[in-house]
DNA sequence: TATGAATGAGCTTTCATTCAT
DNA sequence: GATGAATGAAAGCTCATTCAT
């Protein structure tokens, strides 16, 4: 609770939320993020939040404004200058190799990735059946980090040190990469015993030199 | 509608449905596809059958009955076999590199992924949700695959065609980058315009050989 | 309740209603008549015709389409015929003077008036405020009504029984007055000692002959 | 906006009522007149009047103190007043013929009349379903007028120049069609085009001297 | 005095499930 | 087996009213 809440000073503090707002959030984000948006019902987010279930209305018109509100900012505000904040640094030189960069984004970044999770698996599921939220996501996310990505990826395939291999494809299968283990390693199997960095480490080698041998 | 048929066919051929329970089963699987389980209602899978609700509940006790017959054959007669006889025929000398197999896996086998796909969306989709699922799913699948997938990936290692690397965690990035793909390409983004075979070849690539440039 | 069931029978036996359907039907006219359409709560109703709340939703998709499907058949298969069926048997000579014709329609029709009053309630009340039913008001009774009036009052201003006046203010000013006669009778002063007799024959009289003394 | 506010000058200006106080009013008028009460919500009237919903609540305890608060003074200040006075005029012998009167009465205060309208469609809208309305409209209206009208009855019925039936039913018969003629003109066919001045000729003729012609 | 966030009872509506036919 | 009317619990949502500021 306590680091949920640091997520949401980082994603809505900017908007001035009261107390009960800041509680409808967060028992949201954890309701939709272990039932999914459509077997979560707002009597149990009241409940959980500790308002009442009318006071959820008052300020979201309808069930999905509530939704759209958690993952719109989320979209606007952290996960673009999540990406684009790193591949800035990355042209000032910072990492000098793509594997260091790779690196310290994830790791860096891994509790704040892990504190994420559940607004990410909320959008991981909505986005296939919320038009709105799909026309958002491709608009906010997709063009804008595809965009600011292609002169870096370009200036490190000039660099040398990566294929030639257009920048949407290679983003594509990197974030892929990254959310592909997050996906295993925090929603599939958390049962499992993770070695978190072995396993981060493996994906990124893999990343940048496949499954193949080198002879 | 003809083409799922096709699929039903081959998945739920065995047990003798009737011809009511396997319009209800397409239905379901259209409906639960579309718009997730949660929010598919019966009535709306009995008129897209063109069956009376009670039809339904004659023949599946509960909902999530229906959810589960439909998944659970998928897991057991259908995934793991996918994988399972393409990983023995590699073991019969079938194709000499990796490459070779991935192409042909996915290249053989596209139309019925493609085919296959409103049924694993329900499965990705349900999945987190589901722990009866998610049980079936690691036993059945996870397992089974896992199993037999490991003196695979180790006589191709031996033979120096994979690098050391535990067999589970290099299933996991291929498997990873495979449904990423498919998940992308047409769950994701499915109003891009993709060119699939270049995109696929550019994935095999990618699990061989990584983004770094070999000097 | 006996009697409302005998109106209910002109009213809407052509279509095959399931007993539930006329329960609520019976109870709906009942409450929306007597606390007015959004004051009346679909759990009362349902209450009051004894059936589960959920059944009314079943035959009613929304609590309007009870009210329109109260108010409309009334509207098509009741008032029109009412009124012409009589000034057609005006067109028939069978009665000499205007107000005979007034006379028997009050008089023999009372008993079907009263029985009426809960629904033609409802339809003034709701009229002002529902669009729908406005424009199905105007289309179904006021266009039909007036029409085959017309004639029939052209016929007795050329016989000299009837001023000279054009026949919708004549229709105005007589419906006026009989409405006008109900309302004040069983809605705003039900509590009042009416001479019922004495008072319709003093209308019609006021109707024909006005209120100015002749010399 | 301007007009009504003229009116609410006549209707509350005796009472001190707040700047705030006067537009609550107005907009709950407009609000009541065009949904009627029960499908008006309280903080459509607060939005509408341009103040929290809690300073409604601050002058008028509840919402149907509203209500009562907008139809009293209608019936205790102007509807009484406006027939009394007439009356009382006519016993001074200002108007010779009772036709001179009901013209000057309509025409003299059309503009009223119309401006009533939206608090006199509320009244008529609301008295069949409140007691307390009712109450106090018999106690407050019928009752005074009936009273008062009584004696003038008489006297023009001692000059000849009105028949003799009891002065209730005369006053109910001209009541019946002066509003009548309001509410079809302005509240059931606003939509017709209507020659005001021909059709209040034609009703005032037909008060006095009824549809029937003579020879 | 005025505000508007908060309330909770009650509203309309949905829906999985049952059962008489 | 198949039907679909009926159910009632629970859903999403509204709204008159309260109260701390």
């Amino acid at each position: 609770m306590i680091e949920e809440e640091l997520m949401l000073q980082q994603l809505f503090d900017e908007d001035k939320l009261t107390d009960k707002q800041k509680k409808i959030i967060t028992a949201a984000i954890e309701t939709f993020s272990e039932k999914g948006y459509a077997a979560s019902s707002t009597s149990e987010i009241a409940k959980k939040a500790g308002v009442a279930e009318g006071t959820i209305f008052r300020h979201y018109k309808t069930k999905k404004d509530l939704l759209v509100s958690i993952v719109a900012p989320l979209m606007t505000k952290f996960i673009a200058p999540l990406v684009v904040k790193d591949f800035n640094k990355l042209l000032d030189r910072e990492y000098e190799t793509v594997e260091e960069f790779l690196r310290a984004t994830i790791e860096n970044r891994r509790d704040l990735l892990i504190r994420m999770l559940p607004v990410l698996k909320i959008m991981l599921q909505e986005i296939p059946f919320q038009p709105e939220l799909r026309a958002q996501f491709f608009d906010l996310v997709v063009k804008n980090i595809f965009n600011s990505v292609e002169k870096v990826i370009k200036g490190y395939q000039e660099k040398g040190l990566l294929i030639d291999m257009p920048p949407e494809s290679i983003a594509r299968l990197t974030i892929t990469n990254i959310l592909g283990f997050l996906f295993s390693r925090y929603i599939l199997f958390p049962q499992l015993e993770w070695d978190d960095e072995l396993e981060i480490e493996r994906t990124i080698q893999f990343i940048m030199h496949g499954l193949g041998k080198k002879d």
